[in-house]
RNA sequence: GCGCGCUUAGCUCAGUGGUAGAGCACAUCCUUCACACGGAUGGGGUCGCAGGUUCGAACCCUGCAGCGCGCACCA
């Protein structure tokens, strides 16, 4: 048995367990097994991704579910893979590409970027995957999946034209948010409303038949004033009803617009009229239709002002464009005022720039199976953790808006619909196309391309990337149309675990996605993770920084204490705050958890081989009492993990190990592992040692997965061979059989140890004596079952020795506790010189301007005259009040010896 | 505006009707043969505020305040 290191060096054990496992193929599911069947689905990571905490946490997750299952005996599925997320992919190579050879996406062509793209994601693509695997996650990695997969794009090609059949797709011209840097379309979903310190400009229009009358008007984007088709009022404002059906003069491009009323225009806000640009707002598009106004486009695509008739701003960046229309509006005595104003802006989620409302041509689908994906999470069948989410997710489900499904992009899964050629030349550009202008012949829609391949031409947009994700826990498991082995043990999963910022992106998806193609839920519960900030209470995030790169922190404390640490901190129901100290708890418990076992190889004498068996009845009370708490432990571990409450999981099982274990049942059977000890002691101490912790790591494992493997192998708990990992928990508690009223009794007489030694250590360290071993204690009224047990509490309370004298009179003044072993003194005869002390106590006080009074006889009642300024004594208070309490000891002692 | 959540020790958080808890930090002591990534002891909280229910409230109810989140937005 070789020599162990003082301190648990994670990271050398932590690569040669993962290599064992993976060697070992533990992660891969066996779909023929006789075993009851677990599944989780990954969320699939970007493939462009690396790793930060909200991955360590969620997946950390994830495999504690799934090694715990593992333990309860079931055939596991922790399905991985990565999502090709379209607009982060794209952009990032679009930057590569344009930061190393100065090119666009257009200079290559689409077939040579994306062969690009592909490169990149075989070299970049599986970081991410790394990472799991540092931190210990144990997916299937033989079942690794990719969005954009051959058979996985075949589902997604035939789910869109499925939806198209059934009628829930369509394409039109619509109001969209338009991401002017991507040139994309986005959903309702990717855009973040973001609040904004704007300006709100009031403007006059001339009316145009009665020239120096004017109607103000207050706008946040004056820049789209020329996209202007009519002015609003509300038509019950009195202000303005005179006014409704006349006409204003748009200052530029100069054009008369009408007067209308509608009932959207707010009679509170700004000055009650509102400017209508119908290209370039939804709420003013609609007031568009329902007025029949002219829709006047007035932006290109990447946000720049397209609109010749107005020199002076066309071409112009949006907010170049807002400054320079401003200053036309002064210049021609048409601005009012400028406020300073704050409201909320659309933002693109990836982009991070002001998303512009623009109509455009784009792929919508009207979702499927809405009422029974509304009403599996209503009922109970789908089962959200915490369950407010719940409400949530009711909320969107009611208030569902078509899903603008179509991308501009080329990174992705290509829509499956094709135009005939002549068509579209004749037509133009299918960009002005709606469904209506193709007859059924002109248009093909299919997984596969049309027979006649010449004479079409492909829909160049892609769709959105949720839209391969939405398929993700059947998509993966199975071809189209086919029942896979896999998928009839596994389909549907068991758990999902994300995070709750992707309830509608994802979550909610999946589920309308499951009753329309998978036959019913995809999920049985669903846990929401929680968001974790940092110690401010910021989000963590990039650009602040303040995100701990989650490898560092395995480097510095291991995976295992990451995990544990994260999982300690992890609240059910709130945000985390991040706090690197957790993560050093994690690794400081490896390490206590670690040096108790090394302390058991100790302790052994290198003699190898122990006994696990054990005669119960003559255990001593320790020994029962911690098999007890173990079994209490695993009953309760069963109990929370049923209501997915990791963290009080992973407090339970510190405070047992730290606060039980090692503080109190090691402390109490030191004296059985000594060489002094009989070897009847020291087998059954070892016995009990055994019984537990290897229970214990077993308990512990899914949290801390490397280091209980470790110790499990090199303290011989699990056959050469064999894994920890696959070991099923034990069906029968460690006492199973013992009489309960012995266990009770037992229980009692360790807790009575355990406290009558802290109090002991208690008054110890009030005499200031908290490190001296020689100190004589004596007991009086002590229960006759003590006798057996003085060694013990001598040692735990790190006495010199203890005396049971019923009869014992002691001093007055001697430090005395009352404790369930009996009436314990500690007598100071000759430990103190006392009147040394008081001596040096007093001139210590006098020093800083003190007089003591009333020191003779009871040194208790000693109060202090001040002869020094105020300020000092105050800044001396606390060495004043050490000192009046030692005098207070000291006066009691003088009269304890006289 | 609607909805949800949070507010307990210096910090991060447990605590769903019965004497306020943990870890960290702090103070004092201890390198004694598992562990200083450790041990012992200690100081520190009118549980956001105000009412109510109750024999009894951190906990249940109502209102208020502050913070955060989601949805919807008034240009």
């Amino acid at each position: 048995m070789s020599e162990l290191p003082k301190a648990y060096e994670p990271q050398a054990v932590e690569a040669k367990w993962y290599a064992a496992w993976m060697d070992g193929k533990c992660f891969e599911a066996d779909p023929t097994s006789a075993k009851d069947g677990y599944s989780l689905v990954i969320p699939p990571p970007n493939v462009t991704g690396i790793l930060h905490l909200g991955h360590v946490l969620n997946n950390a997750l994830q495999d504690i579910l799934a090694r715990r299952a593992r333990q309860l005996g079931k055939e596991v599925l922790w399905l991985p893979g990565t999502d090709h997320a379209g607009i982060a992919t794209q952009a990032k190579v679009e930057r590569e590409l344009r930061d190393a050879e100065g090119k666009t996406r257009r200079d290559l062509g689409r077939e040579e970027f994306l062969k690009r793209v592909w490169v990149w994601k075989e070299k970049h693509g599986g970081i991410i995957i790394q990472q799991l695997k540092r931190l210990g996650c144990s997916c299937d990695w033989s079942r690794e999946r990719f969005t954009m997969d051959e058979d996985y794009s075949q589902w997604v090609s035939q789910v869109f034209v499925e939806l198209f059949k059934q009628g829930l797709i369509h394409r039109g011209k619509r109001m969209v948010n338009w991401c002017p840097v991507s040139l994309t379309a986005l959903s309702d979903e990717e855009v973040i409303m973001t609040p904004q310190r704007s300006k709100l400009y009031t403007m006059r229009y001339e009316l145009a038949d009665a020239p120096g009358e004017f109607i103000e008007i207050s706008t946040t984007r004056p820049e789209t004033l020329m996209g202007d088709s009519a002015v609003a009022v509300n038509p019950k404002d009195p202000r303005y009803i005179k006014h409704i059906g006349r006409r204003v003069r748009r200052p530029f491009p100069a054009a008369d617009i009408p007067i209308i009323a509608d009932d959207h225009v707010d009679l509170e806000f700004g000055t009650g009229a509102l400017k209508i640009t119908p290209a370039h707002d939804k709420a003013d598009f609609e007031i568009g239709l329902r007025h029949g106004l002219e829709i006047i486009d007035v932006l290109h695509p990447d946000g720049r002002v397209h609109c010749p008739a107005c020199p002076e701003l066309d071409g112009l960046d949006r907010f170049v464009a807002r400054k320079k229309a401003v200053e036309m509006l002064e210049s021609m005595g048409l601005l009012i005022k400028v406020e300073e104003y704050d409201n909320n802006v659309g933002f693109s989620e990836r982009a991070h720039v002001p998303i512009e409302p623009r109509i455009s041509m784009q792929w919508f689908l009207k979702y499927p199976c809405v009422q029974q994906a509304a009403e599996a999470v209503a009922n109970g069948d789908i089962k959200f953790r915490p369950e407010r989410w719940a409400k949530t997710y009711a909320h969107w489900m009611e208030n569902l808006q078509d899903w603008c499904i179509s991308r501009q992009l080329w990174w992705g899964h290509q829509i499956p619909v094709w135009y005939r050629k002549d068509k579209l030349d004749e037509l133009k550009s299918a960009e002005a196309l709606g469904m209506a202008d193709f007859a059924a012949g002109d248009i093909h829609v299919g997984v596969e391309a049309p027979a006649e391949a010449a004479g079409w031409v492909r829909d160049e947009d892609v769709m959105d990337t949720w839209f391969s994700s939405w398929l993700w826990p059947f998509a993966t498991m199975a071809g189209v149309g086919e029942v896979s082995p896999t998928l009839r043990k596994f389909y549907p999963t068991a758990d999902l675990v994300t995070g709750p910022d992707i309830i509608f992106f994802w979550v909610a998806r999946m589920i309308m996605a499951g009753f329309q193609f998978a036959g019913g839920l995809p999920f049985k519960n669903v846990y929401f993770t929680t968001i974790i900030r940092d110690l401010q209470g910021r989000k963590m995030s990039k650009s602040l920084g303040n995100s701990p790169d989650p490898i560092d922190l395995m480097e510095k404390y291991g995976a295992d204490g990451l995990r544990f640490g994260l999982m300690r901190i992890a609240p059910v129901g709130s945000d985390v705050r991040f706090d690197e100290a957790s993560i050093e708890e994690g690794r400081n418990f490896a390490n206590k958890i670690y040096n108790a076992c090394r302390f058991r190889q100790m302790a052994e004498g290198g003699s190898g081989g122990w006994q696990v068996s054990r005669e119960q009845a003559s255990l001593p009370p320790y020994h029962l009492d911690i098999m007890a708490k173990l079994d209490e432990l695993s009953a309760d571990l069963e109990r929370i993990y049923g209501e997915y409450r990791f963290g009080e999981i992973a407090q339970r099982l510190y405070e047992f190990l730290w606060s039980e274990f090692c503080d109190k049942f090691l402390e109490a059977v030191k004296l059985d592992l000594r060489e002094s000890a009989t070897p009847a002691a020291r087998l059954a101490t070892l016995g009990t040692f055994d019984a537990v912790m290897s229970r214990y790591l077993q308990l512990l494992h899914p949290y801390m997965p490397h280091v209980t493997e470790e110790l499990s192998a090199r303290m011989g708990y699990v056959p050469e061979g064999t894994f920890l990992m696959q070991q099923a928990l034990p069906e029968q508690a460690l006492l199973a059989g013992v009489a309960v009223e012995r266990i009770e009794l037992a229980q009692a007489r360790a807790a009575d140890i355990y406290e009558a030694a802290g109090r002991m250590r208690n008054l110890k360290a009030e005499c200031k004596m908290g490190s001296r071993k020689d100190l004589r204690f004596v007991i009086k009224a002590a229960p006759a079952w003590l006798a057996g047990e003085v060694r013990v509490l001598g040692l735990l309370a790190g006495a010199g020795q203890i005396l049971l004298e019923p009869g014992y009179e002691a001093a007055k003044g001697t430090p005395a506790a009352v404790t369930p072993a009996g009436e314990v003194y500690m007598p100071l005869e000759g430990l103190i010189d006392v009147e040394a002390e008081r001596v040096r106590l007093t001139k210590e006080i006098e020093r800083i301007g003190l007089e003591v009074k009333k020191c003779e006889g009871k040194l208790g009642n000693a109060s202090f005259v001040e002869r020094a300024p105020p300020e000092v004594v105050v800044q001396e208070k606390a060495r004043l009040e050490e000192w009046r309490a030692k005098l207070l000891q000291l006066g009691e002692m003088l009269t304890a010896l006289a």
